[in-house]
DNA sequence: ACCCAGGTGGCCC
DNA sequence: GGGCCACATGGG
């Protein structure tokens, strides 16, 4: 009973939420690349690394046509390294990148189609068994590269979340905090895709010194529109 | 001269 | 199952 009606509010809240981040900031038109495969690619490099220089290493990869699957399999891997270097952690990105390659070779032939057609929680289960590849990673590669509903969580997720009582836990799994998302708005794809995306935005644009403290723009806009959820206890 | 970025894996207890 | 640590570049 208790835990019914908490979880009704928690889902209105993580819900209202996302509708007032998209009222006010728009649909982000995410992942930002061409194709799948570079979607792989940029959520490799992008690993505790700001998009600005990620972007600068796809520029090297795109410049000398190596945002192919096959052509980077060629690729030897102290070139990948020095096209890869600004995006930092460009000798275990490089790993990672190989590592993933030579997955897809030996198990579906290159064919990148052929291991996004798999079944969502088989291909989770099977990319978090690459070296490099941990469950955002995954969840990224599923949703903005195979677009079946994983939702991503990522430092400015929990963050945020935290900062706005969603949750109240500080150590919260990974795992944990997407199970409750996940079982609180309804599973689609286009959902999850603009959630996350609009989570990184505010993270990212909003709060640049100190992320998400009470005085940045963002916390004092959203103390506003939330204020009737934190009044009652 | 710091601190942070759309994490991950390894090692130690 | 936690608590550290290395990994590396570029921007504020």
């Amino acid at each position: 009973m208790k835990g019914k009606s908490n979880s009704k509010t928690k889902k209105n809240l993580i819900l209202q939420f996302y509708h007032t981040l998209y009222r006010e900031f728009g649909k982000q038109n995410w992942w930002p690349a061409d194709a799948p495969f570079e979607v792989i690619i940029g959520a490799i490099l992008t690993q505790n690394t700001s998009w600005n220089n990620v972007k600068k290493a796809i520029e090297n990869l795109k410049k000398n046509d190596f945002i192919d699957a096959k052509k980077l399999f060629q690729l030897d891997t102290e070139k990948l390294k020095e096209l890869i270097r600004p995006a930092g952690f460009f000798n275990q990105k490089a790993k990672t990148i190989k590592n993933f390659l030579t997955f897809l070779f030996s198990n579906y032939d290159g064919n990148l189609n052929n291991l996004l057609n798999e079944e969502d929680d088989t291909l989770r289960y099977k990319l978090l068994h690459i070296k490099g590849i941990g469950k955002e990673t995954a969840d990224s590669i599923i949703l903005y590269a195979a677009g079946k509903p994983a939702f991503v969580i990522d430092k400015y997720t929990k963050r945020i979340f935290i900062r706005h009582n969603i949750i109240n836990n500080q150590d919260i799994e990974y795992d944990e905090l997407q199970k409750i998302i996940q079982n609180n708005i309804p599973k689609k794809t286009e959902l999850y895709n603009e959630y996350h995306a609009l989570l990184v935005k505010v993270g990212k644009e909003l709060c640049k010194t100190k992320p998400l403290c009470w005085k940045c723009p963002l916390n004092i806009f959203l103390m506003r529109k939330y204020r009737h959820f934190f009044s009652k206890k």
